[in-house]
DNA sequence: CAGGTTTTTATGTATATACTTATAGTCCAA
DNA sequence: TTGGACTATAAGTATATACATAAAAACCTG
């Protein structure tokens, strides 16, 4: 034992990982408690913490009080995805970035939205559809609602020039959101705005935001056949 | 000055938190460094930099060695999900998990999968179509690529009753993996698996996984109309 | 003043030590 | 045999201290 060369925690989640990857460690395996590894890697047990804590938040291991630490034995594999701002998406790929308000509104929310936003019946929300375009095509479409009582300021605010994306973003602090990704059959309302056939598969995503208990805004964007959203582990 | 109520990370994660969200510290300006902090908040700056440097990794800050600390200017949103194994996923719903092997072959890949999986052209590859039913509904079929130069064992690996990625999960440790997330249009062959109407969007989830180089597999999952995706912040 | 060198500084990390907390396991009593 | 109390243990965390490292800023020098 006490190899004694580790003396990073980049080293000592390396030499884990070689472990766990050489079946050394098996999925369900204990490992050896982070006294006796920072003994045998001969480094603090500080070190050997640091290591094995970024692996057990990337899933990898799993981590108990009292019952120490085993090689998780479904690796429910954590990918993050970035959610961007749809305009740096646009131009991040060297288009040129137009967004267009197509309505503008103050009305009831149908009761799905209504439910989801946690407002009380009958109460008007400000409804904003609007379409972004990169290189002039139709790229993505948001059909949005936003609760004024959560937002102040949005009245003021003219959304066509900046995204209400964007404003919300920049104006409004927001503590969580719910995002659910899916695929919906393109429809003659969708086609239309997107320039597509009808009957097309079109990827969506469904998120809304909230912040101190309100629901600032649900969001449905609705994007142009192709679209892809790409992440790595 | 000198609170000094601040005795634990996730309590100065929080106040740095609150002035985020109340706007004491707005996107774009540097906060005190950590020393300051420690003095200020009456902990160790080893506090101060656990707390930190969790609001870093989320996206909410900013930090460069000598620079400094700044609240983000574009806070790139991360949100993590989890990719779990379809069994758990249906098992979880307290719905019955069943899959068939539709085919299994072993072919030339098309030239798509035959780059994405970095093989030469002409080698054979194991082609798997799986379909996996929940309560004895089509849920989801995956057409599957499977580099038997990188899994060894796999020859001998009884398919049908662990499902490939079971098998693969539980056998083959890899490095990373490749997503991506995207909507098709349902053809003859989709719907004649999936039991959906030609024309359908249906949700698709592209992986490949790796390890040491090596692409192990490469998988299209195309999952019956309906399916969410769904992911917290 | 351009270009390179040095200094300064804020974050990044390692360590020993001490204490906290969750909890698996054990023990005991009803 | 069950269920509650106790205990031992492994991870979790806080702290002072020291040093490492990246990079901005200041300082030269030709």
């Amino acid at each position: 034992m006490s190899g004694g060369e580790f003396n990073s925690w980049q080293s000592v989640q390396a030499e884990v990982l070689r472990r766990i990857n050489a079946r050394e460690w098996k999925p369900g395996d204990f490992i050896p408690n982070e006294a006796e590894l920072a003994i045998e890697f001969g480094c603090a047990r500080a070190t050997v913490n640091r290591a094995l804590r970024a692996l057990a938040e990337s899933g990898l291991l799993d981590r108990r009080r009292k019952a120490g630490t085993r090689v998780s034995l479904n690796p429910v594999r954590k990918a993050t995805l970035d959610i961007p701002v749809i305009r740096y998406e646009i131009e991040g790929k060297g288009q040129t970035y137009r967004h267009t308000v197509l309505t503008q509104e103050r009305a009831v929310p149908p009761s799905g939205i209504q439910a989801r936003m946690q407002v009380e019946q009958g109460i008007k929300l400000i409804h904003l559809v609007t379409l972004h375009l990169a290189d002039g095509k139709p790229y993505v479409f948001g059909d949005r609602w936003i609760n004024p009582a959560a937002v102040p300021g949005i009245e003021a605010a003219d959304l066509t020039v900046k995204s209400a994306n964007e404003w919300l973003v920049a104006n409004i602090p927001f503590e969580g959101g719910d995002f659910s990704f899916s695929a919906i059959t393109a429809g003659p309302r969708e086609a239309e705005i997107l320039a597509c056939k009808e009957g097309e598969g079109l990827f969506v995503i469904d998120r809304s935001t909230w912040n101190k208990g309100l629901v600032i805004t649900s969001v449905r964007l609705t994007f142009a056949p192709g679209y892809q959203m790409h992440t790595k582990i």
